[in-house]
Parts: C-alpha cells; sequence; structure tokens
DNA sequence: TCGGTAGTGCTAGATTTTTAGCATAATGAT
DNA sequence: ATCATTATGCTAAAAATCTAGCACTACCGA
C-alpha cells in the first residue's frame, strides 16, 4: 500500500500542498503534463488504493488524501532525518534555520526561540 | 534526468544514508528485496542516468550519488516545506522540535539555540 | 429544446520498470 | 594449481506504470 509511483507520488503531493483539488487542477500542477484522461486514470488508481478519496463538488469530483497532511508531515519528516542527517532532528533544523533550504526573518526566530523555550520547560 | 522510478529512488536513499555502499550492502537495505543481480542490474541503470557512480574497491564496486548529501537534502527539505508546510521553514522547524517526528534533549535545545542567536546576529 | 462543454468510467496498448538467468573474470584458500 | 566463492556484464522476459481514446451523462446558455 505503501509503495507510490512516480505519477502517484505526484499527484499526492499535490494534494498535501493544495489540500484538496480537481482533477483539472492537479493535472495543472503536474510536471511534463499528461493528458485530461491520464489523470483521471491516475486518479482512480490511487483511490483504488486506498490513498487518495473524493468528494462531489456539483457535478465534478474534489480529491484529497485519507491520510491527514499532519501525520504524512510527520512520516516524510522521519524519511528525510533519517536519509540526509543520520537521524538528527537538530542537524535539519540547523539546515532549516542556517542552511540554504529557506530564509528566516527576524520575527521567525523569535517565534523558534519561544517554542524551544517551552519545549525545555516542558521536558523537565 | 530528475525523475527516479520507485527502486532507484529507495537505492539513492539507501547510499545517502550510509554515504557508500556495495551492491550486497545495498541489497541487504532495500525493502522486500529483490536478488542481487536484479540489484546490480538497478545499480547500472542509476549510473547510465548520471545519478550515482562507483569506485573500486579491490574486486568489488562501492556506490556513492553523484549529488553530495548537503545538496540532496537542501532539495529534499525544500520539497517538504512546499509539500507540507507552505513553503514554511517555521512551520517545518516547530513540527521538529516539538512534534512527534522527533525528541529533542536539553542538550539539544541549547544547540538549536545558540544556533538561532547566531542567526539573529548574521541577519541584521 | 438543443447543442456545446465539462464532467465521468472503462478499456486496451505502449512504454518503463523490475526482475532473474546465464556467461565470464578475478580472488583466495587449500 | 585448482576449485569454490564472489564479483561483474549482458540480455530477455514479466510486471507495473502510464497513457490516450471512446462512450456516456449532466449541466448550461442561446
Amino acid at each position: 500500500m505503501n509503495t507510490l509511483s512516480r505519477r502517484e507520488r505526484q499527484i499526492l503531493d499535490i494534494l498535501y500542498a493544495r489540500e484538496r483539488a480537481t482533477a483539472a487542477e492537479i493535472l495543472d500542477s503536474l510536471p511534463d503534463p499528461p493528458s485530461y484522461s491520464t489523470t483521471r486514470a491516475l486518479l482512480r488508481v490511487l483511490e483504488q488504493k486506498g490513498h487518495v478519496r473524493h468528494e462531489e463538488d456539483g457535478p465534478r469530483y474534489v480529491f484529497f488524501p485519507r491520510v491527514s497532511r499532519e501525520r504524512a508531515s510527520v512520516t516524510a519528516l522521519r524519511h528525510v532525518l533519517k536519509t540526509f542527517f543520520d537521524g538528527s532532528a537538530v542537524a535539519a533544523a540547523t539546515a532549516l534555520v542556517d542552511g540554504s533550504a529557506s530564509k528566516l526573518s527576524a520575527k521567525d526566530l523569535d517565534r523558534l526561540e519561544a517554542l524551544i523555550e517551552r519545549a525545555r520547560k516542558e521536558g523537565k
């Protein structure tokens, strides 16, 4: 169940990034886009495999992941930690704070610091 | 070039996690492992596509990614940011610090705080 | 009401991926 | 020196993925 193909992965990522989307919207976001018909076929497969569900919005379907963004993000972060940072969350956080993966504002740093303070209190 | 298949992705992730590995070692780490022969065929494809290189270590080959772990980790983090955190590094860092993706020690928190201090100085 | 537009489902073929088998070369221990 | 072991390279077939086409239905504007 957990073994997604290339296109399936792409589509699921789009769904997580947008929370929910129609087939047409997904097609717009797909790199190297196939036909509309193909997009829907892929969605059908994803649905059948249990990764995706849909609701009806008038005449069309709106698709969204079965697993919450929250839970999926934890899995994704764990995987990145394991693959690139020897499992170390601090190393990953370091890359986020001063690495080239992002750019943090002063306000961002404040918020992060407050967060650390809180974690420290909870920890002891 | 950037479009990895399922197995290719698995193998590359193993190589990033271990830095370098022989075909046999990779096979050991592969989920739902295929035959040794298959593993080597996949490595040949990866090499031919330019994702992987090898050096000779006596009689055998040692494989490693062409793109540095450092650079690949930035790409991976950016992708996670974009997919699950609306591009916000702070949101991702939050998940790392107090989320269930990891567990930070007091010492970890100290280090992270020092880092933030430094980023703040550099920022202004 | 009628025709065009925008949806869906199903199916089948092309392409890519994944797989194992077999031939061959080097190594190392007895 | 020989033989088992452990590599590699190549090839072809099975399996999975990816793709588009076609038939059909619902809705909307003229």
